[in-house]
Order: C-alpha cells, then structure tokens, then sequence
DNA sequence: ATAATAGTGTCTCTCAGACACTATTAA
DNA sequence: TTAATAGTGTCTGAGAGACACTATTAT
C-alpha cells in the first residue's frame, strides 16, 4: 500500500497523470429478462455522485492489479462469486470531463455469468449493496458518470454479437437444455427465432456436448448441453437475420 | 503547462496513478502492401527503449487533450497530413511489465488513411523519423514495448472487419475505381476476390457514389467513387468467406 | 485487329427462415 | 387420450462464388 498522494516512484511525463479505473458490465439472465448488476455509490459528500447507481469498478490498485484483465477479473470476484465468467474487454473513456475529481479513464470490460444461486444472491445483494436491473430499467435511472454511455455500449455490443455467436450459453447455468438457449437469444435480442433454424444453427456450430437428458416442468424431457470450450465463443457463418428484410419489392 | 512531477491538483484514491499513453496504429496501402507508420523512438538513454521503432502515441496531456479520442486525432495529425480519416478504438493495454517507467495503460485506436502524395511521405519522413513499413516486416523487428502484440491485434481487427465491412475503402484517394478497390481488397486480406461478387456487393451495399470516368494505363476506362459517408463504414450482409470452406467430401 | 482492362449473366451451393410434421413425457 | 413440450423434414429465398461471357479503350 502507498502513502496518500504521494510522489510517483517511477519516471514518466513531466505533467499531470490522469486518474485510472477500471469498470465492468455483468450480464445475467434472471426473471425472463437481461439484467445488469450496478451498484450504489457511497452516500459520503466527498464521493462524486454519491448514493447514485453505478457500474461496479473502481481505481486501479497499482501494488495489487498486475493488468488490466486481472483487475477487471479482480472486481468482478468482489461482485459475484463468478464462475468461470466469459469476460472480454469493451472499450475505454476518457476525457476531462467525465468525473469531477480530473483527468480520468475507464477500462471497460464486459461480462456474462450465470443467474446466481439464491444463497449467493441474498450474499451479494446485502453485502455490497448491489443489485441486479433490467437494462431498460438500469437506463432510465440517471446512472453516476456516463455510465448510461457505457451501458449502452455494452448492450449494443452484446446484441451486435449475439446476432452470430453463442455468447448467450454464457448466461445460463450448465447443463443446460436447447429450448432454454432459445429463450436466452430472444431475451437478448428481444424477439421470437425459429426453433427449426436455431437448432440446426447450434448444432451445426459444434460448440455443445451432449450431458444427458434433462426433464422439465411438462411434456417431453430435453437434451441437456455443456459448452465445449468456455474460453472463446463459437462464431457462427452468417449472422441471424443478415440486416433488415428489406422488401423493395411491394 | 505542469511543472515537473506535481501532486495532482485533483482528489483521488490514496494509491499511485499508472502511467497513460495514447498509441495509434495507421495503416495504409503503398505499392501494393500494406504498411503500417512506426517512428523511431530517441536514442537517450533515459528513454525506454532508444532507437527502437515504435507506434507512433505517447503520454496524454491532460491540459491539451479533452478526450481520448482527440488525443488520438491529435497524434495522428502530428504524424501525417490526415485527411478525414478512418479512426475508431482498438483497446487498451495495461500492466505492470509494459513500460520499465512503471504501471502504464495505453489507449490504442486504428487508423486507416490514403496513400501520402509524395511530397507529404518526404517531408513526415525526414521531420519526424517516420516511416511505412510492410506489416509483416514491422512484426519482425522487434519493436517497443508490446507493439508488437498490439499490431498483431490491430492487423487481426483489421482483416477481421475488412471481411464483411467497407473498411479498405478508407485506404484510397478518391476518387477509386472498383478494380482498385478489389485490388485493395485482395492486398489486406492476402487472398484474391472474385470480380462478379465483389461488384454485386459493394454496389448492392449502396456506399459509393459515381464520380465519372477514370481512364487507366491501358484498356477500357472505369467508374470513378466515393464514400457516401466517412463517418460510417458500410456492412455487408454476409462474411465474404462464410468461416472457411471446409470440404468435409473427400 | 489485338491486347488489356471493365463490367455482366448464369449457374450452383450454403444456410436462414417459414412452417408443417413427428416424438416423448406426464397427467 | 390429451396437453405440452422436444425435435425433424421440406421448401424457399438471399446472397457468395465460379466462370464464361460481353463491352470499351488504346495501340
């Protein structure tokens, strides 16, 4: 740990350092609905934008963070009790206006975990004052910084890459069944698929490994799947609806 | 202007700020390669890597620079003439290791630009130790820091997007023809195009407008286009190799 | 006329989508 | 047997690629 403000240990540029943090969005699918976790700021004056919502994330902790990837692992350890998450990074802001204490930039990364169980859940949710939203929700809530930029980047991202690969297998809980992936792609993009083209789609990817079958709450019991290789997403060779039908034709 | 290795004026956390650079990556077509400007780092000795070649970038100046993104524009700027170019961000890289001055985080963003008239290749050459490299020349040489592993990245970026984007469009003066086009489509991606697809598409993707008749060395004379908007690349509908073919027939 | 380059037409193949069909399970 | 859900088969259409074709220009 270091002193409070102190002189730079290491040489660099004659002027002024910028601050340096590190956020993540973490997506999860709970209820039927994509949902975001945020986090409540310090009710303390002297925090900007206290008792605001928040993205989790903080300053990077140059004795503790070996990179950027590992902090961003790092805070989302704090958040969630992640399980092998998909985590990529998103982008970075910067400039001088976006937090009233200077100079600073954001490292933003990206992360998909499974809906937590019911004890961790409770865990979280009382311990750090976090809180699970529905992105819409989440959007119209006057987040701290631009936050709400960032947010919506996030989700565009998201559905932007959920149009060609299996990032939405991130979400659910293994094993998991055919049906149930549907659901997740049409909570994400937010409209109904084909189950026909959607399976031939899946399988044809190559990306699942069948774990036996898996019985539901009626009818006839499901496939149940686990992802193959959790570190990289599988791509598919077009993506969902190639642009917009656009029928010139009347 | 700050005075040398000042306590922040702003608040912050109690630990020490890392290092923040803005580095870019611009590539352009020259003589039929693709090539990608690195600058030749001072040779002092108190200097990190001397005489080494580099990406062009360097620290963030927080009293001249307002965002990330112009930093970016404004180390562009110094390097060449820039004409409206393309410049969107690559990612940020950030640990403990990457610069021997300390924890440093460098925003990189990725440019692509025409071909300099010869007279502005003179003058950025001689005033600015800058030169155009091959892309794969530039990864054996064994550059700074980890630009090496950034203009790996940026390269992949590149070629990824140039797959179903209308990217290689950036790299020409205007106005260009299709057969050039092609041509710079078939330089980034290392692989030649069939002429009858990649006319349907680009013309189908409505990005160009006609710009009259250009006559070339020899043989019959082609359409003149530009960009509709250079805000914006075009996106195709599909990936011009839909992943890789693979002949699972014997 | 010929060489060289620009530009078109036609066929095939792949894969997304629509939609009707069959299969399995529990009550 | 019926309701509910899982899973399949068949047809269509869009668009990429292969490739042979026509068009225009300079010499």
């Amino acid at each position: 740990m270091a002193t409070k403000k102190p002189t730079p240990r290491a040489s660099g540029p004659d002027f002024e350092r910028p601050l340096v943090t590190v956020d993540v969005v973490i997506f999860t699918v709970i209820e039927e609905q994509l949902k975001v976790l945020l986090v409540r700021r310090p009710e303390t004056a002297t925090d900007p934008y206290p008792g605001r919502m928040a993205l989790p994330g903080g300053f990077i902790n140059v004795d503790v963070d070996a990179s950027l990837y590992d902090c961003a692992l790092r805070k989302l350890g704090e958040k969630t009790g992640f399980k092998t998450p998909y985590l990529e990074q998103l982008g970075s802001w910067g400039s001088t206006k976006r937090d009233p204490r200077g100079w600073c930039a954001t490292h933003v990364y990206f992360a998909l975990v499974p809906p937590p169980e019911d004890s961790e859940a409770a865990v979280s949710a009382a311990s750090a004052a976090s809180e699970w939203v529905e992105v819409d929700t989440a959007l119209r809530k006057r987040l701290a910084f631009d936050h709400a930029e960032i947010l919506t980047a996030a989700v565009e991202r998201l559905r932007g890459k959920v149009e060609y690969t299996s990032l939405p297998a991130f979400l659910l809980q293994e094993p998991f069944t055919l049906p149930q992936l549907q659901r997740t792609y049409e909570i994400v993009l937010g409209r109904p698929m084909d189950k026909s083209a959607f399976r031939k789609r899946m399988l044809d990817a190559q990306f699942l490994v069948e774990e036996g079958s898996i019985a539901g709450d009626a009818g006839r019991s499901a496939m149940g799947y686990r992802i193959l290789d959790r570190e990289r997403a599988a791509v598919f060779p077009r993506t969902f609806r190639s642009v917009e039908v656009q029928s010139t034709k009347e």
